[in-house]
DNA sequence: CCCAACCTTCAAATAGTTTTGAAACTCGCG
DNA sequence: CGCGAGTTTCAAAACTATTTGAAGGTTGGG
């Protein structure tokens, strides 16, 4: 692309705007900055890669704010620099890839949330473990309550930790079973008979 | 419960102030108010219904603060008033199913956005169809990319809308299937032997 | 070596969210 | 009614997160 077409382009189309814009929502939503989700959604729309002013004009951002977004796209991978042949800027292009982007969100973030979680639930139980050794009876009455309640948190929390592991293998190696499965069996009161997969 | 009894209780125990904290901090990654986590918590783990103050008491927090994330959390269902022979104040306590207080969460917040994201996608997709018909070989091009990537999101969307209603369907009337499914196929990484149900 | 273009950093400003506490309200009771 | 325990509301304050823009750093070409 010339510098004559790329320097043309100063604004987002509306199906470009209003798509940055759900994503932003969206990624806010999910834990990150609304701007990550836009300045990736841009560059996932973009034909060629686009350069760090590009984006600042695009998204009315200062150019600090894109460089801090950019290098924590970077850093969760989700955005690469691009060498563009005789440019002097450096260029940004989405990972396209959107299974990959995800599992690796997930891995990283979900899944270090949810095991330190585990942890702490694994700590209180120990704790009142003890307690219930006590003698009064309203005390290990408590205690008695409240191990099985944190136990049962340790359990949901474990669980979380098994889907989201069956989700990452799944997704690093091949999306398609766990898709397969289920839109095999979608949204209904899915939980009679459960076809083999 | 005798008022001598619950009123000498103003203190959290160390297990108790480290569970509420993490389903706090937990919470709050999922995009609620973290109090709204650590009041549910302290009452998921009492024996008996609390009231507004002894919450208050216990947290150290406002009595507004303590009115208006009870009501948040009764909003959500996953509190709720308890009546006390003889006692004036209102007592609360804590859902404790936690499959409901989540596929209920899922259903009211998860479940629309996605829902608004499924709709934005599809008229972004539309946009883009028509400038397809664009004679500009760019513009085109562009058109074509667009659609295809807008297309994918869109995907991705439905697909974890799918995964958001087995979830529900299967939460509603039995957790089993799934979990089933999920630990019959563990992931590689996850390391030991799944939990009994 | 210096310049110019580009990128990054960071303190300050801004924007957004949560909490506070006091005032207003509700309700059962005498 | 009017009282008072209990609750809710809400504007202001405190706190958190994000953004800005200018200063300083880096790099490649001349």
């Amino acid at each position: 692309m010339t510098d004559a077409v790329r320097t043309k382009k100063r604004e987002l189309s509306v199906a470009e705007a209003a798509v940055s814009d759900v994503v932003g929502r969206l990624i806010e939503f999910w834990g990150f900055k609304r701007n990550m989700g836009r300045i990736w959604t841009v560059l996932y729309l973009s034909p060629d890669a686009l350069s760090a002013e590009d984006l600042r004009d695009v998204l009315k951002l200062s150019s600090g704010a894109v460089s801090m977004t950019l290098s924590e796209l970077s850093r969760w991978g989700v955005v690469r620099k691009v060498w563009i042949q005789g440019e002097r800027k450096d260029f940004y292009a989405a990972e396209v890839d959107l299974w990959r982007m995800i599992s690796r969100v997930f891995s990283e973030r979900e899944r270090s949330e949810i095991i330190s979680a585990i942890r702490a639930f694994e700590e209180a139980l120990a704790v009142v473990e003890k307690q219930r050794a006590s003698s009064e009876p309203e005390a290990r009455a408590r205690a008695e309550l409240q191990r099985e309640r944190i136990g049962h948190l340790l359990e949901l929390a474990k669980l979380g930790k098994t889907l989201l592991d069956a989700l990452l293998s799944t997704a690093k190696l091949d999306a398609e079973p766990l898709v397969r499965f289920l839109l095999g069996r979608p949204a209904r009161s899915a939980s009679e008979p459960l076809p083999p997969s």
